[in-house]
DNA sequence: TCTGGGGTCCTGCTACGA
DNA sequence: TCTGTCGTAGCAGGACCC
């Protein structure tokens, strides 16, 4: 086993809420909400104010609304929230280069180096806080511990808290030392441990778990049994506070994709297709910007009373065409009758490798009922047309051009950020 | 409480070729 | 030629995370 480096855990407190506030300083005190402001929107981020009145983020916004009628909901400004983002994982970088961001709001740091040069890791994670708070007016979460694993738990600890009486700052920065690891977790619930959701959780229950230290018992057979090989194993080891996971810069994606909830259910095919059509474009243009083709088109049907299917199709070759992945994809959307009413509707590639796409065959071009000859001809002004559009995209913003029947300045901003929380109002 | 969007990973099943 | 087995790939669905 490799000796334990220390680990850092930093999470950004109410991220997208706390800098709507300093983007807006009039608004701090005040219960302010992210999210989707439509009748199916969900809240991204709750100020600690509004947590008080028993807000959270995946909340419905209407419930939102319900609990706390002096709610300020604002829209997400995601750009802006990545640019934040972008810059504190840069402060990061100034103590380690061995950065692993979890998300916009989150990331784990192998500070093993920086002990050497900077001081003890409780002391690189109180600079981190100081030039975070300095710096963007933010406040983090740090969580030191000897892995991943318990760095996550450890951070959770250091967050504010929030009780009738109103928010309560927390410790910022919460210390678990290799000696402490048993007691540590055998204080916490056993929801806390990674993987265990509240499926998950019914099954522990029906063995009389409730915390940790009630789980550190089961032997890793009944775990097997109950959860499967992988999932038995991985349990067994974190409720002993094992994860030997190392911290990686460099995570490769694995699949990129685009869904969208719709303000009324669909159940015209046609509708569908269009709406098709822009999430396509999304995903084919998101996968020219990262350099990766995908060989692999998914599509995620959410019907009326949320049932949900999904339909997969390979091919023999990635692509990275918006014209092939609506081929593909409404093919397999064709065969699936929408007349109950479709409530979301997703397009994704996976089975993503690095590099653009070949020569696609004749045989392999889009359809549209071009003959063959036809098709030749167009393809490469196809691809040709596509790079234009990513370049006037790049250049003038993606609402500069838009898909199919939207015309310019009529199509959505980034389709990254449109309706990230659910359809406004 | 009537449930978003972007992902990852796992499991069970089936098809297929050696 | 037929049948069984094994490994692999693909598909569908589910659970979980932020």
């Amino acid at each position: 086993m490799r000796p334990a480096t220390p680990i850092l855990h930093v999470d950004m407190d109410a991220f997208f809420a706390s800098v709507e506030v300093v983007r807006n300083p009039g608004l701090r005190g005040r219960p302010v909400v992210v999210g989707g402001s439509g009748e199916r929107g969900v809240v991204a981020a709750a100020s600690y104010e509004a947590r008080v009145f028993g807000i959270r983020s995946a909340m419905p916004s209407l419930r939102a609304r319900s609990l706390c009628p002096d709610l300020v909901f604002l829209p997400s400004d995601h750009a802006h929230y990545r640019e934040v983002s972008r810059r504190v994982m840069a402060i990061f970088h100034r103590f380690t280069p061995l950065v692993e961001p979890l998300s916009l709001d989150e990331a784990f740091l192998d500070v093993g180096g920086a002990v050497r040069t900077v001081g003890e890791p409780v002391e690189i994670a109180a600079e981190i806080r100081s030039l975070v708070s300095l710096e963007e007016g933010l406040t983090c979460s740090v969580g030191v511990a000897p892995n991943k694993f318990l760095a996550k738990l450890a951070s959770e600890q250091a967050k504010p808290m929030v009780s009738a009486s109103g928010p309560e700052e927390g410790s910022g920065i919460y210390v678990v030392p290799p000696d402490e690891v048993e007691a540590f977790l055998a204080t916490l619930p056993a929801e806390a441990v990674w993987g265990v959701g509240p499926r998950t959780m019914e099954c522990l229950q029906r063995l009389g778990v409730a915390t940790v230290a009630d789980l550190a018992v089961v032997p890793e057979a009944t775990l097997v049994s109950l959860l499967g090989d992988a999932a038995g194993r991985k349990l067994w080891r974190l409720t002993r506070g094992m994860d030997d996971r190392s911290v990686e810069p460099a995570q490769s994606v694995k699949s990129i994709g685009h869904e969208e909830t719709f303000s009324v259910d669909l159940m015209d095919p046609e509708s569908l297709i269009h709406e098709l059509g822009g999430m396509a474009d999304a995903v084919a243009s998101r996968a020219r910007a990262a350099g990766v083709t995908g060989r692999t088109v998914n599509i995620k049907v959410r019907f009326a009373d949320f049932t949900t299917i999904t339909r997969a199709s390979t091919l023999a070759d990635g692509t990275d065409s918006s014209a092939r992945i609506v081929d593909v994809a409404g093919a397999m959307l064709n065969r699936i009758d929408p007349s109950p009413g479709v409530r979301l509707l997703g397009v994704s590639l996976s089975g993503l490798r690095e590099g653009s796409v070949r020569q696609l065959r004749l045989d392999e071009l889009p359809g549209d009922g071009w003959d063959a000859e036809e098709r030749g001809d167009r393809l490469p002004r196809w691809r040709e047309a596509e790079g234009v559009v990513d370049r006037i995209r790049r250049r003038f913003g993606h609402r500069a051009i838009g898909h199919g029947a939207a015309g310019p300045g009529e199509g959505p901003e980034d389709p990254v950020d449109r309706q990230r929380w659910g359809p406004d109002s």
